[in-house]
DNA sequence: CTGAAAGCGCTTACAG
DNA sequence: CTGAAAGCGCTTACAG
């Protein structure tokens, strides 16, 4: 591997010399910088980022840890980070802490100790505070991404209680007055919110919501087959509409619906947060949250360079706007 | 940030000796030892990867380049390879060149840049042989994924031909005769060795093979469904089965079959390469070969260690098995 | 069992 | 307009 020197020896300069010319930062007469750009060439150099990295304390990279890279919105998600970073020459660490805690602190420690100009975080189900805590002693800028948090910290989600608010006003105004909420791990501020939602939408309406009308603490596709499905087997008033706040949720209580031996929509209205891929493809056609997972992850590097930039700067929260797409499962 | 001289200040010894404690590299005194230890938690020292990299000529990381992070097959793919990566304990620098040989380029050279020990990539599409001489000639380590190339370079794919086979010989069973391939765009090895499979097992029951069979060239669903629509409403003899060679063609391809009024599997037989999530709880029920990615990922990470303990180790290519998923679109 | 010192490949004041 | 030299934070022969 050629360096600097090798380089400067060559074209018979200094490597400050070679250095400037490779960043543009003073004037070198051009013929001084014709013969090192001509060495550069024939020795194959290749600028060692580490080193430069080392020696200006900012490496040009950032760290993603998302929290379950098998979910269709986080992968959009990723993609969105990753083409946003790309496009300002950043490069891009991804981990994935697969909804483990001990994982996700494992990550960032590594991404900590590869100098990472910033960190932005899809956390963990059960991750605690003390990872923030430890990445906020460390002064390394940090974005929350659509796991938002009650603190003092940048992040960037969805309007999650104005979309559960609208798909409730939706099937009431449907006439359905029982509604079952798959909620799904409380623990994950997006779910919660989407709870709070419709508990409050609920309220809102008069509508009262006896325990057995949400089903919580389900984290799996399986898990939530098997529990919404005991529901609806026992539930004294059944529901007459199932609504779920994920993919994953959703594919779980779909099968549940299903096996049961209802008919969407004719017997049982459905809809479900994130939803399915192509699903304008396929029957039944389900009413879908979307949310704009992409651009979510595009604006988590836009708040994250902001950051890097101005430390001091006020803290920004950003929700962004989630679009419904009404389809027959909840005609 | 404390460094290693801080911690040696404060347990008054060597940085040798700090060094040697962090790594566990030569015996230290017991007490010498806590004494360093209690220094370095004091201090809240974290040692910088990068420092250690540049002096170590190796930096624990890998770098990954895909060509189409939007498709759900290559999203399992990362997932795989930052799975089996986090085993290891290396870090993985992704990027995503989006079909474009260009950002490609650019891409692998910002990961040589920053001294990945090795590299793992699924080509675009029209990506050339110049840049895999490039990463040979930098004597870098190096991991061909999902797309093979007829090269001496470590490799995994699946089984295309075998699994096109399987299908045909599936639909020619069901006296299926007239199949229309959707192959997508021959330069991705991938599709191209599922052409070839279609093609040797149509000879193979001596069906003819006319051009107005095979729908190539297209790469997005929109320009697939139109094509296909084209050929659906003009073709001499129609077809009585469709095959798509991927999911985004599948899509275009079931777009285009239902906008001309048929019915899956009425009046036309469907399948599809690697197919839509959750296909079980939605109608049609497509049959689909089902590519193992996730492992596909896992794979390439172990070929790439391999490689790096190896760097003259004979070449190895893997083939993983592909499953049929047989459904209710081809019966 | 431990330390002094060179060196990894850069950048950047400082000096002329 | 250019160069000599210090230093980023580590690891690792070499010496004792």
């Amino acid at each position: 591997m050629a360096t600097i020197v090798d380089v400067a020896t060559l074209a018979g300069v200094s490597t400050s010399t070679v250095s400037h010319v490779l960043n543009e930062t003073r004037h070198v007469e051009p013929e001084t910088r014709a013969r090192v750009l001509s060495a550069m060439k024939s020795v194959g150099y290749r600028r060692d980022a580490l080193a430069r990295s080392l020696r200006r304390a900012r490496t040009d990279s950032i760290g993603l840890v998302v929290s379950d890279a098998g979910e269709p919105a986080f992968a959009d998600m990723v993609h969105g980070v990753e083409e946003a970073a790309a496009r300002r020459g950043l490069s891009l660490l991804l981990a994935n802490s697969a909804e483990d805690p001990a994982r996700e602190r494992t990550a960032v420690e590594a991404l900590l100790d590869r100098r990472v100009d910033g960190l932005i975080l899809a956390r963990a189900a059960g991750s605690g505070a003390g990872l923030l805590a430890r990445i906020r002693q460390e002064k390394k800028p940090l974005v929350l991404l659509d796991r938002m948090a009650d603190l003092d910290v940048d992040q960037v989600g969805v309007d999650n209680e104005w979309a559960m608010t609208a798909l409730v006003d939706h099937l009431t105004g449907k006439g359905h007055e029982r509604i079952l909420l798959v909620a799904g791990d409380l623990r994950v501020s997006s779910l919660k919110e989407r709870y709070d939602g419709f508990l409050a939408a609920m309220e809102a309406r008069g509508l009262a919501t006896p325990t057995s009308t949400v089903c919580e603490g389900t984290s799996t596709t399986e898990g939530t087959f098997e529990k919404v499905g005991k529901l609806l087997r026992t539930a004294l008033q059944r529901p007459s509409a199932v609504l779920a706040s994920s993919t994953l949720l959703g594919a779980g209580a779909l099968r549940a619906i299903q096996q049961a031996g209802f008919k969407i929509p004719e017997t049982m209205a459905f809809a479900t947060f994130d939803g399915f891929a192509y699903s304008d493809l396929f029957t039944p056609q389900i009413t879908t949250v979307r949310q704009p997972a992409f651009q979510l992850g595009e604006e988590a590097v836009g708040l994250l360079m902001g950051r890097i930039e101005n430390p001091s700067g006020p803290t920004r929260v950003l929700r962004l706007e989630s679009s419904i797409e009404f389809r027959r499962s909840t005609e």
